[in-house]
DNA sequence: TTAGCAAAGTGTATATTTTACACTATCTTA
DNA sequence: TAAGATAGTGTAAAATATACACTTTGCTAA
């Protein structure tokens, strides 16, 4: 991105060119009186993969950045809804579009971004890692333990942490860990997941005893395969169930 | 400044002749599709009055809205954090720089306003509602109470609905109430504020328990004056304690 | 084939937290 | 000085969260 300074274009005014003064002074107006503020939406993707939260980041291509890891973004379009515009850039990143997707906040200090004020609506995202993973792996796109994830490019680690930390709560609220699992999953899998989100181990006897409890697990009257020891039950997850019981939900904790 | 893609320029690199006017009017054609956005702050004012929540609210300016109430807002200047935009709608409508603020969400929808698309950043913020009573009650601007806050203009009753949601929720994570009341008050004032927040009715002997083990009150060894009955003891809120004890604060439920 | 391994699956007792609830004390007003 | 009104106080029961160990099952390798 280049920038352009309203000295810059000012510089023109003595054209002669009576459509470029105009011009001009449309484009002057513009600047002065609409907003010289550009609206940008980041999303942190998260993903779950060899037991490990991981988040999906690219290479930065600024070259204040240069080589530095950043979130991904993009402009929002004058006509697009926010919420479009962050599933724009998880349907280009990862050609997924039936994703979990969450606002969480608005960061807009003045000088966060190089080529000029550019405040960003922060999301995270929840995929299931292995739909996509074709998809990725080419242009400096990778995948990410977010236990070190650091140093990320303009505000981004500010970004990624309050994503990570609003994750981190939103499981206490509400089972949201599925959309990070295939549909079939073992007892073990969503235990792994949660001490992975949440960064701690989980008493396994009480783990299951509150999912069993919240009642929202399939038995599917399946096992594990491949595995070298006694194979779990797989289970999915009621999401209509899960949708009605909503309302009255009051979280759970671990 | 005015953020433009270097692609849209280098399509002219060639161009000897009409190089100017023709990147001018690909910078023109750029601050209108990407561009044309505004942003603004809009802020939910609770105070507490009365031993009810309100919110401070002004007559719609907009003949789309003519006589509608509506939050208080305001564009976004460039050179303005967003927080300093919130700081200044507070000071300029109340008087009061010494405030809680807190930003919620950002609101976009492509048609929520009919100038055009302004995308709105929501804070909600909390005030003694009698430092200021000499400011308001002029230009339509005026106190309400929260149960009655209904059609709101523009998409302000969501807004509202959700900033009080947020209030409701962070209440009972957070001893925010205290700056919604005097600086001294009694557990009687404090506990109508958490019903008047809540919107139930609290067991007065489990809600003083509750307080008292969180230690962040100061016994002045002062009483209530003009009470028809037994005055109540008064209290003043330990902020530096908080702030101490924040980081390990896991919540207060009611 | 079978012994050993590795994780699945299961229940209970204790500690902690939350809830429900009623009487006495103190100040004001008449 | 009696009556009215709210302040102030503790305990028992219920619900929830925690800590913890042995048996079962399928797989693997000798």
């Amino acid at each position: 991105m280049l920038v352009v300074t309203r000295s810059a274009l000012l510089k023109n005014k003595d054209n002669k060119n009576n459509k470029t003064v105009k011009t001009l002074k449309i484009i002057q107006s513009e600047v002065e009186s609409l907003n010289k503020i550009a609206l940008s939406v980041d999303c942190v993707i998260f993903g779950f993969d060899e037991n490990k939260l991981k988040v999906l980041l690219i290479r930065s291509d600024l070259k204040e950045y240069k080589g530095r890891l950043s979130l991904l973004g993009d402009l929002l379009s004058p006509n697009d809804e926010l919420d479009k515009a962050a599933y724009k850039i998880l349907k280009k990143r990862t050609g997924l579009d039936d994703v979990y997707l969450e606002q969480v906040q608005t960061f807009g200090k003045v000088n966060r971004h190089p080529g000029g004020r550019v405040i960003t609506v922060a999301y995270y995202s929840l995929i299931n890692i292995m739909h996509h993973k074709l998809k990725i792996r080419e242009n400096e796109l990778d995948w990410h333990d977010v236990s070190g994830v650091k140093n990320l490019a303009f505000d981004h680690q500010e970004i990624f942490e309050t994503c990570y930390q609003r994750l981190q709560k939103r499981v206490q609220e509400h089972p949201l860990g599925f959309s990070l699992l295939p549909s079939k999953f073992s007892l073990r899998d969503l235990q792994n997941l949660y001490e992975a989100i949440l960064g701690i181990k989980l008493d396994r006897r009480n783990f299951r005893k509150k999912f069993f409890a919240m009642d929202f697990l399939v038995d599917l009257n399946e096992i594990e395969t491949n595995v070298p020891h006694r194979p779990g039950k797989l289970y999915s997850f009621d999401y209509d169930k899960y949708e009605q019981k909503k309302k009255k939900w009051s979280g759970i904790d671990f």
